[in-house]
RNA sequence: GCCCGAGUGGCGGAAUUGGUAUACGCGUUCGACUUAAAAUCGAAUGGAGAAAUCCGUAUGGGUUCAAGUCCCAUCUCGGGCACCA
């Protein structure tokens, strides 16, 4: 009888789930299992947002679903909480980032369970958790034994403002993904993850996933993959002076520079130092047309090649090049070079052919030095008509001829190091030589020591550096030659791991969150996993695809009993604000969520708006008076529970009562409950809201309980047309569904649909005539043949109107219930 | 430049995959209740027309008994990649 109030039913039900946690998982042998998780966050300052509610209640949404429908759902949650917005707030502020990780995953969780979701606390972790991130440090380690995890010194992208390296992942449009500041290159040793050892693998993988077309595409177009040929083409008239250097100097060069081409699963070839250029081409066919080559400004063997005559020219201009923004070099798409006054033998032709060095040749892929074909490449030929290279056409020979077969991806190694102290620390330290060593096992983890200045200092080193007593650590080291183990002092790496490091294996940490013995328990994992369903809005090719190579890399080890950890990925879109810019602190037109529930209109309210604003995957602008529309419907739901329950009383006669809510009641009950039409559209209901969410439509899930409501409101309801409704309605708004299956006395199991009541005795048949509808005819189910129902149609006043003619032919569709009749 | 995806009322969006275009929600209008407002309930709502009817899914063509859906061309807007040889 009295109103709908959510904020005192979500209070209720809230306390109820704190105190019987119903949704913590356990294993049970023989039921089936469902592992449904969203992309962890970044626990900011902020609180929640819109986007965390879609992300999140999408989750709940199916979390509830399969739980009324009895399987056994694990729907964990985390926190992703090393990062660079912590420790800027710390460089600003000097409050430890642990402090602030701590207050905001402690808002983070409080305002979750405002929302009601259906989470299981107790496996609750966090990146930045000594506990958590001791297993990130072993996963390192197993990189580091089997050698991919290496250090390479190269150059890197560097972002001056947050003085850290950047993976190519993190590099948007010539700038830093986190401050969007324009990038730079630098030469540095870094840390690496040799993922391209499973770029194959990576690749052919992603045909089998159940993910959205749209991020597979990105994830292949990522790797890159393209075959086709080396081919070592002679240097021709290298000058004496240049082989004299290689004499002197020769080792002591070459091993500096080894580390400073593309690496490439470890064997990559030594480019320079012989008379030799390899180059890289898709065509090796078209090498009878190759009037020159191109190396790359960085490539390594350079030095090597250029004649005196042209040195000063090829440096100053690989000077610039190296100096050059990523932004110029895509503003200035204008083809720049120099020549290096060296030759080499084209083997097909014998011709000798002039080497040149330009930027439009990019140092890390391939070999980092191209034939140049001006006849059949584009870029080749702007080169040549701007330089006045010979342009001949050319025949076709056999691919495999002068060349070996190659195959080349653009996908290179992870970069993970970091110059940023709040990170996972890498467990590796140096002893008197510089060379790396494993911290061993018993001693991780390698916590992140407490300090009080943040600022990383000015050598391009974290804050870490700073930390002398920590820097320090004794490692075993056996002596080659006795054998025996001795303690010897080394010094701890000061390079954190990117936190894509971190959120690479938490999927599997959710299987035994609190173990102690193993980063995740091996049962526990071949029962949960690999996670069935997984929710996110970012990330298509950094974190989902990194998550996929540790996969295989753990399985290889033997770790894992699965290749790919995700079976089904949901890639939804973001909300944006009611002008359809994004929304953004400065622009001031953030939509709080906690707000939309504290103005009255509660979670339900807010969850369910959310997945009704539109399709999953497409973006959306938010619409204050649609989350009215959204009220005013669960507000109706909770009325046909108040009209019910004063129907099982005597029925109130007279003028309606003046009490709220009284018109309500006295619509719903104009019409007397009719058990045939009820059963239709409940049934009908059932299965459109199941079908809806398996397919995650779910704004036309919501449509179809909006529509049945309304149905309900018209025929009259009936106990059984509640329960479903509630049940149904649970995934959406579990504070008022189970308000009102509490009030009947129902519990929530998922209603199944018989099809038997979806076939109505009387049916609509549409007559077209040549296409063009002209009556509509009630048809018994019976009659529901091309004969019976033409009688009907030429019977009709409108058909016979425009029956004009002679009846060419006539096109009956039971299934579509329509009759198409063609005349001349 | 290349590769995808999408264009449907005043707005967000539906449409069993070739079969009744515009479900559901918002907005708007009218009505009921009310001293009044809000809330609630009911009705109407693509355009033109008095009506019969005609026109309507970005534009132009095509296939078909039948096209929002398929094919060709054009335009517009999103997204991804961007000198990857």
């Amino acid at each position: 009888m009295d109103r709908y109030e959510p904020l005192k039913i979500e209070q209720k039900w809230q306390k109820i789930w704190e105190e019987t946690k119903p949704f913590e998982a356990k294993e049970v042998k023989g039921q089936p299992k469902m592992m449904i998780a969203e992309m962890f966050p970044y626990p900011s300052g902020a609180g929640l947002h819109v986007g965390h509610v879609r992300n999140f209640t999408i989750v709940d949404v199916l979390t509830r679903f399969y739980e009324q429908q009895r399987l056994n759902v694990m729907r964990p949650f985390g926190y992703d909480t090393f990062g660079l917005p912590a420790e800027n707030y710390a460089i600003k502020t000097g409050t430890a980032p642990q402090e602030v990780t701590k207050t905001n995953i402690e808002n983070f969780r409080k305002q979750a369970k405002r929302l009601g979701y259906a989470i299981d606390w107790s496996r609750e972790i966090n990146t930045s958790d000594p506990e958590y991130y001791k297993w990130t440090q072993w996963c390192f380690l197993q990189l580091f034994k089997k050698g991919l995890a290496y250090q390479k010194e190269s150059y890197q992208w560097w972002c001056p403002v947050d003085q850290t390296v950047l993976a190519n992942e993190q590099v948007e449009n010539g700038k830093c993904w986190r401050c969007g500041h324009e990038v730079e290159k630098k030469k540095m040793k870094q840390w690496f993850f040799k993922i391209t050892d499973y770029a194959d693998e990576l690749l052919e993988d992603i045909d089998a996933l159940d993910w959205p077309e749209k991020i597979k595409t990105m994830q292949r177009n990522w790797i890159g993959r393209s075959s086709g040929a080396e081919i070592e083409f002679t240097i021709a008239n290298a000058t004496e002076v240049a082989f004299a250097s290689i004499r002197d100097n020769g080792s002591e060069r070459r091993s500096a520079a080894r580390d400073d081409g593309p690496a490439r699963g470890g064997e990559q070839k030594q480019l320079h130092g012989s008379r030799k250029v390899t180059v890289f081409t898709t065509r090796p066919d078209t090498i009878m047309g190759a009037t020159f080559l191109v190396l790359a400004p960085e490539y390594p063997g350079l030095d090597y090649i250029v004649t005196d005559d042209a040195r000063d020219a090829v440096m100053a201009y690989k000077a610039a090049a190296i100096k050059k923004s990523e932004i110029e070099r895509q503003e200035n798409k204008e083809k720049t070079g120099v020549f290096t006054g060296a030759f080499a033998i084209n083997p097909a032709t014998k011709e000798k052919i002039p080497i040149w060095v330009a930027d439009y040749v990019l140092a890390g892929y391939g070999t980092g030095a191209i034939m140049g074909v001006p006849a059949m490449d584009d870029r080749d030929h702007e080169f040549a008509e701007k330089f006045d290279l010979p342009i001949v056409e050319t025949e076709l020979v056999d691919r495999d001829q002068y060349g070996t077969p190659k195959v080349t991806y653009k996908m290179r190694d992870w970069l993970i190091s970091r110059q940023r102290y709040w990170g996972c620390p890498i467990p590796i330290a140096y002893d008197k030589e510089g060379n790396p060593h494993a911290i061993p096992e018993d001693q991780l983890p390698v916590m992140l020591p407490e300090i009080k200045d943040y600022q990383p200092d000015e050598s391009g080193r974290s804050a870490l550096a700073k930390a002398e007593d920590w820097l320090k650590v004794k490692i075993p080291v056996k002596d080659p030659k006795t054998g025996k183990a001795h303690m010897e002092e080394m010094t701890r790496e000061t390079d954190t791991l990117d936190g894509y490091a971190c959120s690479s294996w938490y999927l599997w940490r959710y299987a035994s969150p609190h173990d102690k013995k193993a980063a995740w328990n091996p049962e526990a994992i071949r029962y949960w996993e690999p996670v069935d369903i997984y929710v996110g809005a970012d990330h298509a090719v950094a974190h989902l695809l990194y998550v996929r190579f540790w996969c295989k890399f753990f399985a290889d080890l033997g770790y894992l009993p699965f290749r790919e950890p995700i079976k089904k990925l949901i890639y939804h879109g973001y909300i944006n604000a009611p002008d359809g810019k994004k929304m953004s602190k400065s622009k001031g037109n953030v939509i709080d969520p906690l707000d939309v529930i504290n103005d009255g209109y509660g979670a339900d309210t807010l969850r369910t708006y959310e997945m009704f604003i539109g399709p999953v995957e497409l973006d959306a602008a938010w619409d204050p008076r649609s989350v009215g529309g959204v009220y005013r419907f669960l507000n109706r739901c909770y009325s046909l529970l108040t009209t019910l329950e004063s129907n099982s009383g005597p029925r109130p006669a007279g003028p309606s009562p003046r009490a709220a809510g009284a018109n309500s009641r006295a619509a719903a009950l104009r019409n007397a409950p009719n058990s045939d039409s009820n059963a239709a559209i409940r049934n009908k209901t059932i299965k459109k809201v199941t079908t809806d969410i398996y397919k995650c439509q779910f704004n036309t899930a919501v449509a179809a309980l909006m529509e049945y409501v309304n149905e309900l409101y018209k025929i009259g309801v009936e106990k059984e047309d509640l329960v479903t409704l509630a049940k149904l309605l649970k995934p959406f708004a579990p504070h008022l569904a189970s308000e009102m299956l509490e009030k009947l006395s129902a519990d929530d199991e998922w209603p199944k649909w018989d099809e038997k009541y979806l076939v109505a005795d009387t049916v609509e048949v549409v007559v077209q005539i040549n296409g063009k509808l002209r009556a509509r005819l009630k048809v018994d189910v019976d009659d529901l043949n091309e004969e019976k129902v033409l009688g009907l149609a030429k019977a009709e006043p409108a058909v016979q109107k425009h029956l004009t003619g002679e009846i060419k032919k006539t096109i009956f569709v039971p299934k579509a219930r329509i009759l198409n009749i063609v005349v001349k």
